[in-house]
DNA sequence: GCGACAG
DNA sequence: ATCTTGTCGC
């Protein structure tokens, strides 16, 4: 698939105040509401899952929705010249549909609330390779959660105008609603608020955390929880009833990691 | 000036 | 993001 918004395409060559313009006016476009044609409760990656857990039967016998999990893995990643390897891997429910990549060398170094102006352009390369129409892409890093409510899931969302979450394993900016300094039980939901840093009311709930995984015992080991945002056409709430769903006995949600471990794969072939 | 920062 | 064996706890 293609831009539908190719004035929205990262460019790295922008100044930082450009850069910093474009991200304003595609949270002005971004969808940060449910509008979606896809049956949220259809959404799953557990192959035992027969849609008919506590989460809510699907409403008919459709097929699952095709979700894409997005990925990044990096060739001498803290050189100047590092390559881009990004990888999207296709899911119907369990089963994995198609696999692309692209490969491209880096451009700019990373800088916290720019990224993806250093990794959406070889995003959109492996976007361009895909042959299935996604009903829903979830990338690696935040979106609504953002300096300017424009990360890299909202970025490349808006650019495709495909529907978007954002999945992050650090928060970037906003304020938990609640300590998160404390045990949180599996499925624990924490709002995660605007604060002056983000451009957005103070208090509009931007994301969540979200405990996907966690160990019984509170005294023992924890785990962190994921901070998921909207990215595009989502609502802080179904992305975190999104992410629950596609989490299939890990942290992660299921096409996040097949998209991992195929960038991996991919880079260890580039390498050479 | 201080603090804080996805991948 | 990346470099990496063993090791602790469920």
């Amino acid at each position: 698939m293609t831009p539908v918004h190719p004035e929205f395409v990262p460019d790295p060559t922008l100044s930082r105040e450009e850069m910093e313009r474009l991200q304003r006016d595609i949270a002005d476009v971004a969808g940060f509401e449910d509008d979606f044609a896809f049956d949220p409760a259809a959404v799953r990656a557990d192959p035992t899952d027969d849609g008919q857990t506590a989460l809510g039967a699907a409403t008919d016998d459709a097929e699952p929705p095709v979700v894409v999990g997005v990925d990044q893995a990096f060739v001498d990643a803290f050189s100047e010249d590092a390559l881009a390897v990004s990888a999207i891997v296709a899911t119907r429910g369990s089963e994995v549909i198609e696999e692309v990549h692209a490969v491209e060398p880096t451009e700019i170094p990373y800088v916290p609330g720019l990224l993806s102006f250093r990794e959406g352009g070889a995003i959109l390369s492996a976007f361009e390779k895909l042959t299935v129409d996604p009903d829903l892409a979830v990338f690696d890093g935040s979106g609504r959660i953002h300096f300017r409510q424009a990360g890299i899931a909202t970025h490349v969302g808006v650019t495709l105008d495909v529907p978007a979450v954002g999945v992050a394993k650090n928060l970037l900016c906003g304020r938990p609603r609640e300590s998160l300094d404390e045990y949180l039980p599996q499925g624990a939901r924490v709002a995660i608020e605007a604060d002056d840093s983000v451009t957005a009311p103070s208090g509009t709930v931007i994301g969540y955390a979200y405990q996907s995984r966690q160990y019984d015992n509170p005294e023992t080991r924890h785990v962190n929880p994921l901070y998921v945002s909207p990215g595009h056409r989502v609502s802080a709430e179904t992305t975190t009833d999104l992410v629950e769903r596609l989490c299939a006995g890990y942290k992660l949600p299921e096409p996040t990691r097949l998209a991992d471990n195929y960038a991996d794969e991919v880079k260890a072939e580039v390498r050479d």
